[in-house]
Order: structure tokens, then C-alpha cells, then sequence
DNA sequence: GAGTTTGAAACT
DNA sequence: CAGTTTCAAACTC
């Protein structure tokens, strides 16, 4: 169906040359001939093409982070001059020009073809095309495999160094390899002329033997491979590997949802990467169907860990993170582009796998890294038809993407969010002078690392787990609770109450502590005063002991499951390392740490002695947010995901 | 959408 | 360290 629709197609492209050549009588004729001849009818008769089939075949890696490179101001004005190029070529009033996006992939996929195969429209072989691209995308599913083994073997080495900065050494020169191969698989498909000529540097080098896999595979086709789909356009600016990095710098923060789908806790998810997706530009990124899709979503996790600053965003959403919006593009703060393209190409292709997963199981584990108190402050507060209202107004899908309204702040200030979250912002952002963007990098930098000087836990998570030190626990069970957690620094509150998401505490659902100075606390995850909930908390309490009931086994449940895992090289690699963020001062100076899941265990200089952070545990019981599976997930994921990974910082502590 | 409330962050 | 101011998110109307 492919090479008839295909050859249907390009039989319409011909059509739709033919009133540019309308001066030509001779070749008008012909066309009307051929457009009468029963196997012009034939054609016209057949399915349409599917573009999409086709987009997912030049897309073997479908990295989500593709879109981004495409929507890159580079590439996105190098598509608009092919589209202009053609546009000065034919009718606009012809099928390619169309506003439908199907219609217009279709021609683009004519296109490609002819690039593919230029004899493709003479010869009228459509059935070879098809087998090649059938060929094409066996082999790319064979490249995916080669990168799953890569990023596999990655994984293990990272397993074996849970407790080394990811972004050391020794990591980084492995993951640049891995990295650089992704990148090289990226570049297969770019546009980049410039890039794929290139003799002999590794990445060619890598790109190149896809490419002879690929030839291999449509051997009948020659020298095909030479002019493979990705085969840059000739009008395509040559662009260096850099030039597409810098594409994709514009990543979004991804804030799971609540109501995400439930990973499968037996694929580790735990150690999810921190899934920093690009967004790029919604239109294109729709392209890369399936990365796009909702089931990525919700896997796309935040790499701040549980700070709450960044947390605070989370709630905020509280919808699975769409990184096809481009209004959600967000780009993490950090010197590197190209290490931070790297470092999503990775993420992203585990999102891929994970989304293999989901298709191949229906069930995956939940990484709730962000969602945390959230969820459950959503559900408890449900005052949220109006934070969801204004979240959608502030841009639909991207909802999941902070966004902040700094007026004053010039968001260089914990103020913002976005900034305190470590992300540049974006174009959602309704900042107004905003300096927290890549063009100010350098102020970004400098200003974060004035605000580490003057307190090096600044960016920090918030959030912290507590329940490292038993001793100190007070013997509550805080594995089983969210008591477990506790805003490291707590709040102080007067008039909330420690019921509104004023409160850091409650916003980031934990409950208050003996740090807390609120006043009045009614912390419906936990007093301060270690008492219970309020009456009325009570009573929903009972109306939900099923529900706490359950909870309190799916945490057992999770943390079995994650001390199990941790044992597993299987494990999947720790969250990706948050690009370096040169600000974050903490050593090694120009690199945060990457807040992964894997870290769950809180660093002994927060838990312990210097820091503020209340070990012991008020409540010896938890109320339960007031919702049931939602709200344990939630919590669940703030105790396995709350633990910031700032060792460098245990010697001022 | 505008205005108010709130508490963290920043400043003194 | 405490008090005050600034700020932006959360919230209300």
C-alpha cells in the first residue's frame, strides 16, 4: 500500500507540475493523457500515504529530542526556505502547499523518495522503495538495538558507579561515546550536508556505518544509501553537529502527573532518567509521532529532583508533561549545549525504550519524581479547576512546564521558578526582562552562583528524605510514610495554616516538622507538632483506611522493589545527569550533580549533623492525602525521589 | 482578569 | 540573627 500510495502520490506531484509547465502545450497534453489513462484512475483510487509511517521510518531512533533539532531557528529556517524553494516552483494552490500537514508530508515524502531513489519516478519501481524503506527500517530498528546495547551497557557502568558524580570522568568519557553515537544517529537523519561529508571524525564515522548497514540491507539499490531519506537538502546551510545541538538547548522540565500511568516498578523505573525533553517546535515535533504521544509524556521526569522550587511547578501542571509543546520547551541552565544535547538524546532514547515497554507491557512504573506531595496536594487541594484553568491559559499541553511571571525579579532570583528550577525560560514565560535566558548565560551563571555563595543548599531539593537515619526516626515506620520526607529547611507559616500551597511543606507534601516555625499548622501530611490530622482529616482518614492501607503497602511495595533494584545492573542508568550546570557551585565547581532517582539515599551531610533537617519524625502517624492510588503514587515517588545528590557539599556540612 | 493574600527570598 | 522589604505564586472575587 505504501509504494502504491507513494507512486500514487508522486503520479499527483506530477499532475501538480504540470500547471508550472502550463506554457508547454506539448507537455499539458501529455498530462491530460496520462491523467485520462486508467492507470492514472487507478492511482487516484488508491489509499492515500500515510506520512507518518514514513516519518517514524527516517525516525529509527524517534528520539524525542528530534523534534527539537528539526524546530531549531536553524533548521526550522532552513525547512522554511525548502518550503519557499518550492513554493516559487509550483502552485500554490497544489497539494504540497496545503495547510494539512498529512498532505504536505505527503509530498515531502514524494520528495524523499526522489531523493531516495531518483530513478524512483521513472522507473516506476515503487516496490523496491517499498522494500528498501522496509529494509531501512529493520536496519534502523537493528541501529535502535545497537544504541539499546550502548545505552544497556551504559546503564551497567553507571550501576556500578551509583555513587560517582555522573558527570566525572570517567562517566563522562563513556557517556560522551555513547552520547556522540546517539549523536551520530541523530545526524542520520539530519539535514546536515556538511556532517555527513565530513570524512572521518567518529561521529561520520558512526553515521557511517549505519548507513552501509542500511546500504547493506537495500544492497539492490546501490548506492541508494548515498542519497538516504535524511540525505540533506541541497539548499541545507551546512550546519555542524554543534549547530543542531544548539537545536537542542531548548528542553523542557517534565513534570509527571498525578494520574500518570503506573511504570512497571520490575524495569527500574526508579532510576528513570531525569527526561528533559526537547520541545522544539510543536508542529514538527508532532512529526516524531510516537515520541510525542502521551505515554511519553508522563515519563518524562523533571531533573530536579524534589526541589521544591521546581516542585512547585509540578502541582502547578499537574498534567503529563507534553514535551511536543514547544510553549513547554524549556532549557536546563548549564554551559554545555552539546553535553546537554548528548545528555537528552540519551534521556530521550530511554524514553523511547520506556515507551517500548509500555506498548510491549501496557504497564510501566510510574516515575513520580516530581509529582511527589503534588499529586496529593492536587488532590487534596483540589483548588486546582482554577490553577488548571489558568495553567491551560498560560499554554495548553505545555502546562507541565514552569512557567514563571516575574515581573521585577528579572527571573535571577529564587523568585522564579524557572530559575530556582535550574531551566532557562521560555517563551511561555511572562517574565518580563528576563535575563534567565541562554543569551545571558553568563549572568544566569554568575547570579547563581552568588545565590550558592550565599547559601550553597539554594538549589538544592527542598524536599528531603529523612528516614536514612532510623536512630533518629523516633521509631516511626517513615518508609512508610511521607513523613518520611521533610522540607529540609521548613516552613513558617503564620496564617495558612500549612493547608495551602503557600506552605512549602504542604506544596511539596511533606509534612511539617520541629523545623518548621509555622504557626496554627495543620499540615494535613503531618504536624508539626507530630500530631494527626485535624478531626475532620480524621474522618476522611477512616473513610479512606482501605485506601492508607494500601498506600502504605505500595511503599513497602516500592521500596522492596527499589532496594532490589538496586542490585541490578538491569537497573536503568541513573537519571541523566542534569546538564552541567556551571553556576552550581558545588564541586566539582561547574557541575550539579544529577538528581536521580538512584540517589534516593539522603546525603549523610543533610541528614546528619549540619543540617537543619529534622531526622526525627513528629508523626508517628501520616495522613494519608486524601485521595487514594493517585496520592500514594505521589508520595511514594516523594520519598524515592526526594534526595538531592549534592555530595560535594558534605564537607561544608 | 484584577486584586489580595501569603510566605519565601532578599535585604538591612 | 532578627526585622523589614521585595517578590511572585497562590488564591479570591
Amino acid at each position: 500500500m505504501m509504494e502504491e500510495g507513494c507512486k500514487n502520490s508522486i503520479g499527483e506531484g506530477e499532475i501538480m507540475e504540470t500547471p508550472e509547465r502550463s506554457k508547454n502545450s506539448r507537455i499539458a497534453s501529455s498530462i491530460a493523457k496520462f491523467e485520462d489513462s486508467p492507470v492514472f484512475n487507478f492511482l487516484n483510487n488508491l489509499s492515500p500515504i500515510k506520512p507518518v509511517h514514513f516519518s517514524q521510518t527516517i525516525n529509527p531512533l524517534s528520539f524525542a529530542s528530534l523534534p527539537s533539532v528539526f524546530s531549531s531557528p536553524q533548521l526550522a529556517s532552513l525547512r522554511e526556505s525548502r518550503l519557499l524553494r518550492r513554493h516559487s516552483l509550483s502552485d500554490p494552490s497544489k497539494p504540497e502547499f496545503s495547510s494539512d500537514p498529512s498532505t504536505r508530508a505527503s509530498v515531502n515524502l514524494d520528495e524523499q523518495r526522489e531523493n531516495l531513489d531518483p530513478n524512483f519516478k521513472n522507473d516506476g519501481e515503487p516496490s523496491r522503495l517499498a522494500n528498501c524503506e522496509s529494509s531501512i527500517e529493520k536496519s534502523n530498528e537493528d541501529v535502535l538495538g545497537t544504541c539499546a546495547a550502548l545505552v544497556e551497557g551504559q546503564r551497567s557502568v553507571n550501576m556500578s558507579e551509583a555513587n560517582v558524580d555522573v558527570l566525572g570522568n570517567a562517566n563522562v568519557n563513556s557517556w560522551d561515546s555513547l552520547i556522540n553515537d546517539a549523536s551520530n544517529l541523530l545526524a542520520f537523519e539530519s539535514p546536515n550536508a556538511e556532517a555527513y561529508n565530513k570524512p572521518v571524525d567518529p561521529a561520520t564515522a558512526f553515521y557511517r556505518s549505519i548507513r552501509n548497514a542500511i546500504q547493506n540491507v537495500c544492497g539492490e539499490r546501490g548506492n541508494a544509501a548515498e542519497d538516504m531519506p535524511c540525505q540533506p537538502d541541497g539548499e541545507i546551510e551546512n550546519e555542524n553537529l554543534s549547530g543542531i545541538c544548539r537545536g537542542m538547548r531548548r528542553r523542557c522540565l517534565v513534570y509527571e502527573m498525578a494520574g500518570g500511568r503506573r511504570k512497571r516498578v520490575e524495569d527500574g523505573s526508579a532510576d528513570t532518567p531525569l527526561l528533559l525533553t526537547t520541545s522544539g517546535s510543536a508542529s514538527s515535533d508532532k512529526q516524531t509521532a510516537r515520541t510525542n504521544t502521551e505515554n511519553d509524556c508522563y515519563r518524562i521526569l523533571p531533573g530536579i529532583g524534589l526541589h521544591l522550587n521546581a516542585l512547585a511547578a509540578t502541582p502547578k501542571d499537574f498534567k503529563i508533561f507534553n514535551h511536543e509543546s514547544s510553549a513547554s520547551g524549556r532549557l536546563l541552565i548549564g554551559p554545555s549545549s552539546s553535553a546537554n544535547f548528548r545528555q537528552d538524546l540519551l534521556r530521550n532514547y530511554s524514553l523511547e525504550r520506556e515507551n517500548d515497554a509500555l506498548e510491549n507491557d501496557g504497564f510501566v512504573m510510574e516515575d513520580h519524581s516530581w509529582e511527589s506531595g503534588h499529586v496529593a496536594n492536587e488532590d487534596i487541594n483540589p483548588s486546582s479547576p482554577k490553577k488548571r484553568r489558568r495553567r491551560s491559559e498560560q499554554g495548553g499541553d505545555g502546562e507541565s512546564c514552569k512557567r514563571c511571571n516575574c515581573k521585577k525579579s528579572k527571573c535571577l532570583k529564587l523568585y522564579c521558578e524557572c530559575f530556582a528550577a535550574g531551566v532557562y525560560c521560555v517563551e511561555p514565560c511572562a517574565c518580563i526582562d528576563c535575563f534567565n535566558k541562554p543569551i545571558h548565560e553568563d549572568v544566569v551563571l554568575a547570579t547563581r552562583k552568588q545565590i550558592e555563595s550565599r547559601n550553597p543548599l539554594a538549589f538544592a531539593p527542598k524536599v528531603i528524605r529523612t528516614s536514612d537515619s532510623p536512630s533518629e526516626i523516633g521509631g516511626d515506620d517513615l518508609t512508610n510514610t511521607p513523613a518520611s520526607s521533610r522540607h529540609k529547611r521548613g516552613c513558617n507559616c503564620k496564617k495558612s495554616g500549612c493547608l495551602k500551597k503557600y506552605c512549602e511543606c504542604y506544596q511539596g507534601g511533606v509534612g511539617c516538622s520541629i523545623n518548621c516555625r509555622c504557626e496554627g499548622c495543620k499540615n494535613a501530611f503531618g504536624r508539626k507538632d507530630g500530631s494527626c490530622a485535624s478531626a475532620a482529616e480524621h474522618e476522611h482518614e477512616e473513610d479512606e483506611t482501605d485506601s492508607i492501607s494500601l498506600y502504605n503497602a505500595r511503599i513497602h511495595d516500592d521500596l522492596d522493589s527499589q532496594q532490589s533494584h538496586r542490585s541490578f545492573s538491569k537497573k536503568r542508568p541513573p537519571r541523566a545527569p542534569f546538564p552541567p550546570i556551571g553556576s552550581y557551585a558545588f564541586p566539582p565547581p561547574t557541575n550539579m550533580r544529577p538528581r536521580c532517582e538512584e540517589e534516593d539515599e539522603m546525603p549523610h551531610f543533610l541528614v546528619g549533623g549540619g543540617s537543619p533537617i529534622k531526622t526525627s519524625s513528629p508523626n508517628k502517624k501520616r495522613v494519608s492525602p486524601p485521595q487514594t492510588l493517585p496520592g500514594l503514587r505521589s508520595s511514594r515517588k516523594l520519598i524515592l525521589q526526594s534526595i538531592p545528590s549534592f555530595p560535594s557539599l558534605a564537607p561544608s556540612q
